[in-house]
RNA sequence: CGCGGGGUGGAGCAGCCAGGUAGCUCGUCGGGCUCAUAACCCGAAGGUCGCAGGUUCAAAUCCUGCCCCCGCAACCA
């Protein structure tokens, strides 16, 4: 029997929508599933939500539902868009089930045997107004080392100091607000450095990952390991620790353990194994294979490898890690408006387009992924519509014209052999550039031959001989279907639907990379007619693709549905539909003045804000500190009238009090002006 | 010296690990064809491969130094 590969993706965490860079990940994973598929590997495929943890529970209170409900609900929107784009999961779970709550408790049980799991006692802060213990991040405060206000409780992000949130300078509960006091409570740590020499020679380990990012890792090593907390303290949404009171296991716990009891829930459902044990058992000879993001390395490639180990299970033989997205040549960004949700796309778009696009890009290794609204067109137009999409249509629908009436020629070695051949000789280098995730050299492969083909039919002319010598226009052109045949092959990893309307037109069922290893011209059987041809797929238009990016003051929302979606995001950032109404009333809370700028100066170590002085008539001038300084050098807004909100609360950047705001219009750093009220005096009221 | 990625014809990228005629898509210009989704085919122009050294018979590719850009992070109330 042969053996069979289990390929995962990362789960995505159940408290927000799926975006178009979540889709890097599963698009590409379903082309190489799809392609291992097509050699004929048995492959199970498999994914779920990863559902624990504060930001849920807290999300799921604010909208006054039980976090099963919360979860519930985005499960069902996330499949769906999964299946829209057809991403071809054998299985999608969530993390929030019995099955995963057993594996959870039986790792933890056999770690806990085996002497890995420490009790000590840590010290954590509290917030008694929302009676719970803060997680490091939910505390914010003064770094100790370098007085920058406004860190988390666990590490500076400006001097690198790492500490307790005990350290931190006048910490404060990011949910309340309110000054934390500080209690004991015991934790559980997984003895992670126990594993060293284990780690270590995992990641030296043949194709277990990118090797420049294993070598990153090992900085790790040369800290020493930490052992690392898996419990958390109620309230918590996740599973209680068995033999603990009001103890919970992090999610980063139990949410690659879900990649088990997916595999149990599969295989239950499937009948095609007895269980995740087919899979995980320390003996098991499938192939296990995660895909995840850059940004989860150290989870999945030091602590996942570790837990398995000491519990006893089998370890992945290979994690693939890929880039993130960045839009028009930058991170995705609300405030850009280039943060682009996977439904919104899918209300304008054909995922095909998506699909072909991602892989025509994508590389092996983990560089980033450029989606350019022009390029993204461009491309696909280009490549997709008119190389390979034409390509059939003008073959297939002159087959189909009355002269020929659909019926194909017999093999004409003379004419075609070369020209399969020549395809056919590319075709273990497509499937290994496929099953290598550089799916990008895939597609240029598969467009080369696309480019032959048009070529051939210009040489051969078919269409002049329609009436003249109708035999041989069939003759040239059965050749020529001969080619779009081998593309059903060779496009199903990308465009499956596509690749299926090409069987169908051609009458035929779709060939694979498994019948094409022996395969020989002729490839079409020309006893049977042809289907009935039609346009595999329309090219983008301008206008369409515009609209996937929103300037960010849209008067219009782009689509009315918007407002059934949950919107329920860790940060209280920017809302993506339009602002609410408001009252007048809430308006007339804004106080605004003309300001007159007396000073300014850069802020030392910031790129983007100025100290300025600025005078409102009030007697003495206040400071302010303003984002602008990668619009104005300080001298040009010297003597410049300006918008102030003057009862902004004081707040402290970069340790300077800041009383006020400035108003500015456009989308910030360089592009930015500041809003002239005219030549009015300091402190003139603007309403 | 915070971490990471990158500088290749007008734009976007591949080639670099295993040195040896600089390749692809878009765009531009000229031609052909008219079956097809204004598509397809042929040809042309356009590059000191960020800069400076070094190794070598030979460097986009290896080594050293420098410059610049982007992302992360941090400030953009």
């Amino acid at each position: 029997m042969t053996h069979r590969t289990l390929v995962t993706c990362a789960l995505p965490y159940a408290n927000g929508p799926i975006h178009l860079g979540h889709m890097v990940e599963h698009i590409q994973t379903d082309v190489y599933v799809r392609a291992l598929r097509s050699t004929g590997e048995d492959v199970v495929f498999l994914c779920a939500d990863d559902t624990h943890g504060t930001p849920i529970e807290l999300n799921a209170q604010k909208e006054g539902v039980t976090p099963e409900a919360f979860v519930e609900r985005w499960w069902t929107e996330h499949t769906k868009v999964f299946s829209d784009f057809g991403v071809s999961f054998d299985h999608y779970s969530s993390t929030n089930s019995d099955e995963n709550r057993h594996f959870a408790e039986l790792i933890y049980g056999r770690a806990k045997e085996k002497g890995f799991i420490e009790k000590r006692d840590v010290e954590q802060a509290f917030d008694e107004k929302a009676n719970r213990f803060l997680p490091d991040r939910f505390i914010k405060g003064t770094c100790p080392n370098c007085k920058t206000p406004d860190q988390y409780g666990d590490a500076c992000e400006k001097c690198g100091a790492t500490y307790g949130p005990k350290e931190l300078i006048d910490p404060k509960s990011a949910i309340t607000g309110e000054p934390p006091v500080w209690k004991k409570s015991p934790h559980l740590f997984f003895q992670l450095a126990k594993q060293g020499d284990f780690l270590k020679a995992t990641l030296l380990r043949e194709d277990f990952m990118h090797p420049g990012l294993a070598t990153q890792l090992q900085q790790f090593f040369e800290k020493g390991l930490a052992d690392w907390d898996i419990s958390r303290d109620g309230p918590y949404f996740g599973f209680a620790i068995p033999g603990e009171t009001n103890k919970y296991f992090y999610v980063w716990l139990d949410a690659p353990i879900g990649y088990i009891s997916t595999a149990e829930q599969w295989a239950k459902k499937s009948g095609q194994a007895k269980g995740a044990m087919d899979f995980w058992a320390d003996h098991s000879d499938a192939r296990i294979v995660h895909v995840i993001g850059k940004d989860i390395v150290y989870f999945h490639c030091l602590f996942w490898p570790a837990v398995l180990k000491v519990a006893g299970l089998k370890q992945p033989d290979h994690v693939h890690i890929h880039g993130h997205l960045t839009v028009n040549g930058e991170k995705m960004s609300k405030s850009r408006g280039t943060f682009i949700n996977a439904r919104p796309y899918l209300d304008l778009l054909d995922p095909n387009y998506l699909r072909f696009y991602y892989a025509s890009l994508l590389g092996p290794g983990p560089e980033d992924l450029d989606f350019s609204l022009t390029e993204f067109r461009q491309r696909v137009n280009a490549e997709l519509v008119n190389n390979l999409g034409n390509l059939a249509n003008r073959s297939l629908s002159l087959l189909a014209k009355p002269e020929l009436s659909k019926a194909l020629a017999r093999p004409n070695p003379e004419l075609g052999g070369k020209l399969v051949e020549d395809a056919l000789a590319r075709v273990k280098e497509i499937r290994e550039a496929f099953l290598n995730f550089d799916h990008r050299a895939a597609i240029k492969a598969v467009l080369e031959i696309g480019y032959s083909a048009n070529q051939f039919l210009s040489q051969h002319e078919p269409w002049k001989k329609l009436k003249t010598d109708p035999e041989q226009a069939r003759a040239v052109l059965s050749e020529a279907a001969e080619i779009v045949y081998l593309l059903t092959a060779l496009l199903d990893p990308v465009v499956p639907r596509l690749a299926e309307k090409l069987a169908a037109q051609l009458n035929r069922k779709k060939l694979t990379f498994q019948a094409l290893e022996t395969a020989k011209y002729p490839l079409l059987e020309r006893a049977a007619p042809i289907g009935e041809p039609s346009p595999l797929i329309n090219r983008i238009e301008e206008e369409t693709v515009a609209r996937l990016i929103l300037p960010v003051d849209a008067a219009k929302p782009a689509s009315p549905k918007k407002a059934e979606k949950p919107e329920a995001k860790a940060e209280p950032k920017a809302p993506a539909g339009p602002p609410p109404e408001i009252e007048y009333a809430d308006f007339a809370k804004v106080s605004l003045k003309a300001g007159k700028v007396l000073a300014a100066e850069k802020v030392p170590k910031a790129d983007k804000l100025l100290k300025l002085s600025i005078e409102l008539g009030e007697g003495a001038p206040r400071t302010i500190v303003s984002g602008i300084a990668e619009a104005y050098a300080p001298e040009a807004v010297v003597g410049k009238t300006v918008v102030v909100v003057t009862n902004l609360k004081p707040r402290a950047l970069k340790g300077i009090e800041s009383r006020g705001m400035i108003l500015t219009a456009g989308s910030g750093g360089k592009d930015l002006v500041l809003l002239d009220p005219g030549p009015v005096a300091p402190g003139t009221e603007v309403k």
